[in-house]
DNA sequence: CTCAAAAGGACTTTTTATGTCTTTTTAGGG
DNA sequence: CCCTAAAAAGACATAAAAAGTCCTTTTGAG
């Protein structure tokens, strides 16, 4: 269980990939994609989720490519995987107002809220610098 | 991402409704479904697995149900998840063995570990015993 | 022998994952 | 202004997993 898709897979190898170049250099999708491993047209989709919420810029046109959104030090793992993933949701019930209709009595909704906020605790402390580097 | 699927739902609380009940009496399926409000068939399946595993016992035949296979307090919630949704896998690569021809050079990688490691630990602490009661 | 109950296996349907293809927009350079 | 490069958008296509149903078989008590 738990398993992370390969989009998630792909989305943070990519821009991983992304971080680990120059900051000011704009790279071609086609060359992340090659670099990466990745279906080159699957990774467009992906970029493009990244761009709508700003983790990464876009230049289209000749020249045209992508850099990262921000420093690579303000871009956590957790925003990586929320962006193509969704949010990190043990169970249904985690989520903030959507609770069936035990959630009161159950005793295990907590478990499960601690099992999110944990997750959510080590991915944020992890960094795009910290993976681009050693 | 990470999300509990319905039969992971259904079996936890299927079997902690199992577990709410005196130790020594036998229980129908039937009677379980409809107290947890699960489809019946579906349910059985689910409690297929767990016999097979020895997490509960089954009877057959008039008279026949099911109880705990061992002590509330022995059986966790991790026991129970990974009985019908396989080992926690927040990665494709944190099986052992079988990882991707990255992974030692790779920085995400200790990060999925962490994070497996940590959910293994919640869910191992947390019994049948505890969640049954209050 | 009969009836009750779980076990097993074959199916079906729905939803999600994993892509591909084509067209459109945007931008730079001659 | 035109041509070309590149990302954006949207419509598909295919495959796999989830969610459940149905039917038959085994087992056991009375
Ligand atoms: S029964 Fe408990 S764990 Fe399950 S969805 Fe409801 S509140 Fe969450
Ligand atoms: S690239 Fe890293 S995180 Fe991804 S599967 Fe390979 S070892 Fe794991």
């Amino acid at each position: 269980m738990m398993e992370l898709t390969r989009k998630g897979e792909y989305a943070i190898r990519g821009i991983v990939y992304l971080a680990s170049r120059p900051a000011d250099q704009v790279c071609l999708l086609s060359d992340i994609a090659a670099a990466v491993d990745v279906p080159p047209t699957f990774l467009a989709k992906i970029f493009q989720q990244f761009s709508k919420i700003g983790l990464v810029k876009s230049y289209r046109g000749t020249g045209g490519g992508f850099i990262l959104g921000r420093p690579a030090d303000k871009i956590t793992l957790l925003d990586v995987v929320e962006a193509v993933e969704g949010p990190i949701i043990p169970n249904r019930c985690v989520v903030n107002g959507i609770d069936c209709d035990r959630s009161t009595a159950c005793n295990v909704h907590p478990v499960w809220m601690n099992v999110q906020s944990q997750v959510r605790g080590i991915l944020g402390k992890v960094t795009l610098k910290d993976l681009a580097e050693g």
